[in-house]
DNA sequence: ATGTTCAGTATACAAAAGTATACTGATATT
DNA sequence: AATATCAGTATACTTTTGTATACTGAACAT
């Protein structure tokens, strides 16, 4: 497992690797903005037409979905597949990698949650601003 | 340990409870932005000062730093302290909450590597679009 | 009195991200 | 012939995010 804090939280440590970096720049990339979360999570439940996602993923437009889904083909998040019936039936799947992210999302979880108790226990019990 | 994957990942699995949404949200706000992470990183390598973090954080002008350090602090991810010598000395430091997020970069660290050896596998041996 | 350092603020602007609304084209249904 | 569905695209915005550049004010140092 990579830590970063053996990089990055000493005083006078070594550099962090530039292919962290990189490999954390990726990720942002992939999990940032207004939609990308919420169209994961619908693949993950098993939502794969255009449609559907439409429609399960609240008030987004078609533009946005379109657009979104193209950056996570690009970056292998998604893949996209055309069944030539009629009507044509498009189906977008998480890679492998997509669905490995979910262990990412589960780390934020927990940072969120345990963070959520913290500042609660301060504002009820501490020094106040 | 949270499990996304129990809630969302099952084709007709509970539906994912609204603490870990917001949770997950709270997360993502802390880490989102062109320069939440590098000031983080600059905070956990012990860079404490406006002027140094200013110096070390390649390119950010004082208005962001501002602008960054005060959502920070906010969200009880940065403690701002007050040295009443002259000239004024101010520190910000991470709370503990702060340095935790450290797991969180580590596991983005994680996917992101990963997810690029497989992409290259892929792209070196596989059916290549 | 003039300049220097620290810790920022003020104003204006540019670029990126997201929204609203309407439309397209292929195929099928009525 | 008119209507509907699927999978989007097109155009024109608005909002959010980030940049550039200059300035402020307190406390010293020269």
């Amino acid at each position: 497992m990579s830590d970063f804090k053996d990089f990055i939280g000493s005083e006078k440590g070594p550099q962090c690797p530039r292919v962290y970096i990189l490999a954390l720049t990726d990720t942002l990339n992939v999990i940032s903005g207004k939609w990308k979360l919420p169209i994961i999570a619908a693949l993950l439940r098993g939502v794969n037409r255009f449609k559907d996602l439409l429609d399960s993923t609240e008030k987004i437009t078609p533009r946005m979905l379109s657009k979104e889904l193209k950056e996570l083909e690009i970056n292998s998040i998604v893949e996209r597949k055309v069944y030539n019936q009629t009507p044509v039936l498009i189906e977008y799947r998480l890679t492998n990698s997509g669905k490995d992210i979910a262990n990412v999302i589960d780390s934020m979880i927990d940072w969120g949650m345990i963070h959520r108790t913290q500042v609660i226990t301060k504002t009820d019990a501490g020094e106040g601003s």
